[in-house]
DNA sequence: TGTACATCAGTGAACGCGCGTTCACTGATGTAC
DNA sequence: TGTACATCAGTGAACGCGCGTTCACTGATGTAC
């Protein structure tokens, strides 16, 4: 668990050690949580000296960040995947609706079979990447959230003018079913339980809307 | 910081010891969240050796269990009091509607005020608590949640056929918020926006009942 | 009432651990003349 | 085209730190006879 391949020592082409870095520390974030991303356990799966994290972050707390960004931008890829997947040409009513319970899906869904990713991208604060929008290849959760209510607007399911920061209750909700389930005191429900109150959750919200 | 008032070594009333080494780790708790619950600081705060702590706790853990369910205790006695606050007497819907909001608010308020005792209170799985109801002296705040959607039946303002398992997707949506603006990505949203929010998450929850 | 003894909450000293970080270095790469 | 030199990504060794835990102990408290 703790070797990497022996290697060389020596220069690697520019740019490798240090996302080989934010990779081991995703793979350590992955398997822990955010306390688990330790910067000696990252350079021993890289090969590489412990100090030699220091030419690619300013420190343990930078590599942490890069690490958190990059788990909150595979939670995006996500979230996006499975909106996609949801099937247009229907009722624009009904497709907009399962846009987002698909968004609530792919979020709870994450959190459940990813818990050391999903703690991990909230470890860390980094309001600058999430207020500006995309920090990967795409938009982030919370634009996706903000994307998905608009079009409920524009279906006519959700009335325009309780539009404006729709996006806080229901993240709240799906953010907290997220965390009780996976970090908090329902962390041992049965699946096909968590499943049905997910579905009670989802119905919660297209009534709160 | 580290330093308790000098003692003579020797033996305590018995009990005394551990439960200051609960109101130390209490302390450290409220200033650090659950990883600031340390052995040894603990030990330095009571004013004892460090391995006095086993005479008390199989070890760590268990202190830390223990500190974390006085800290959900003390949640709970927050929400015992603010709910215990809302005027009795009006009109039957509106007071139980008032209590609800009452233990959002008080959840939200703990979380807020007391950032680390609210982590770690949620840090340490203690399913058996959770769910047996009175850890502390008096009901815990899952209970106080199903009491306060009852009173809801009971006034005619939820019906009935919805009050199953309503404790989850309520407590998602507060716990959600309390997570989000906290340690979250909104944890310094300014104050005044958070209560604006809030309120529009209590809206919400109405609605969606 | 006095005495022997078990219990038990405390002590001091030490253990090994893994951590983040700093230091002075080396040697390859790329650039200026 | 060749040479001197700056840059920079890597190295090995060491630092001090605070942690949880274990060990053999001591001395007061409570109990049995």
């Amino acid at each position: 668990m703790t070797a990497a391949p022996p290697r060389p020592p020596g220069r690697r082409p520019p740019g490798q050690v240090r996302s080989a870095l934010i990779a081991a520390g995703l793979d350590l974030a992955r398997a822990g949580g955010p306390d688990a991303v330790v910067l000696r356990e990252a350079t021993r799966r890289v090969g590489v000296a412990p100090n030699a994290v220091y030419r690619h972050f300013a420190d343990l707390g930078a590599l942490l960040a890069g690490v958190s960004v990059a788990a909150m931008g595979e939670l995006a890829r996500r979230m996006r995947e499975q909106v996609a997947a949801v099937p247009v040409g229907g009722d624009p009513k009904e497709t907009a609706i399962a846009r987002l319970g698909a968004l609530g899906e792919a979020y709870i869904g994450f959190a459940t079979e990813e818990t050391g990713l999903f703690e991990t991208a909230f470890a860390v604060p980094r309001h600058l990447e999430y207020a500006a929008g995309t920090a990967g290849d795409g938009p982030m959760p919370f634009q996706l959230l903000g994307a998905a209510l608009d079009d409920l607007v524009a279906a006519g399911v959700l009335p325009a003018g309780r539009r404006p920061d729709a996006e806080y209750p229901v993240w709240s909700c799906v953010h907290g079913m997220a965390v009780l389930v996976t970090r908090g005191p329902l962390r041992d429900m049965p699946e096909d339980c968590v499943r049905h109150v997910g579905g009670q959750l989802f119905a919660f919200i297209t009534r709160g809307l």
